[in-house]
DNA sequence: ATAATAATTCAATCTCTATTGAAGTAACGG
DNA sequence: CCGTTACTTCAATAGAGATTGAATTATTAT
């Protein structure tokens, strides 16, 4: 989890890096999953229940959002073959802050045109 | 820009429609356009000078910005050629909010398993 | 009309990705 | 060991998307 300044200045996260956060969860079911997770953690039987989706479908969207770090996982303690998913806090809450702070209309400038012919009366 | 009660029941946005516009924003270069956008109205070449892209790209990742509604473009007044675009500060507040409701910490539930071995002695 | 300018569209390429069905792993129970 | 269960990985397909260079449109200036 790549965490500077970022190119904006702003951004907790860097630019790319929040692209591919965004990539991740730019997924109809992937928002699904997540939506379900942060209900609760849940194993891939109790979300294919939930969604409909295949079990081998929703270890696909659950390897994306683990490798975009919003996902984490554990085998059950008693059976090992339960695998159960959660929520990373942290980095849905870096996610969060980030998309705040690029999606501030207070940083929405009403700053005159300054290129082209309209630019030209406002220097 | 359909708004309704959401699947999520606390969306503004519709699931599909979040996640369509979540892809929009998922590039790093159409993070920074909306970035430079952000700092005020531009037009393609003043992007080209500042980002530093080819033209025709720039035209192809304002068009995406602009179908996910985030992106407002008009002409300029005195020449028509000019073609400023801004952004569209509605669509990203609301996209702000369905991903602050979404995102909520508060929402992460520390419900205990309910599948699997754990899960019966938790019922 | 002709040339020039700002921007878009087209065509081609290359990559990435969502989905599905089949096969493979890992872990438990008898 | 054998079968079952939970899950993953593999292979194949089909579609979407980013990028580039060339051609095109729209508008203005001469």
């Amino acid at each position: 989890m790549a965490v500077d300044t970022g190119v904006l200045g702003l951004e907790i996260l860097e630019l790319e890096t929040l692209a591919s956060i965004l990539k991740a969860l730019a997924d109809p079911n992937r928002l699904r999953v997540l939506d379900a997770l942060m209900a609760g953690d849940s194993c891939n039987c109790e979300l294919n229940e939930r969604l409909g989706l295949a079990p081998n479908l929703l270890s696909h969207h659950l390897r994306v959002l683990r490798k975009a770090g919003l996902v984490s996982a554990r085998r059950d303690r008693i059976d090992g073959r339960w695998i159960y998913y959660a929520v990373n806090e942290t980095a849905v809450t870096q996610c969060r802050i980030a998309l705040n702070t690029l999606l501030d209309p207070a940083r929405i400038q009403p700053r005159p045109i300054l290129c082209g012919p309209e630019g030209q009366t406002n220097s």
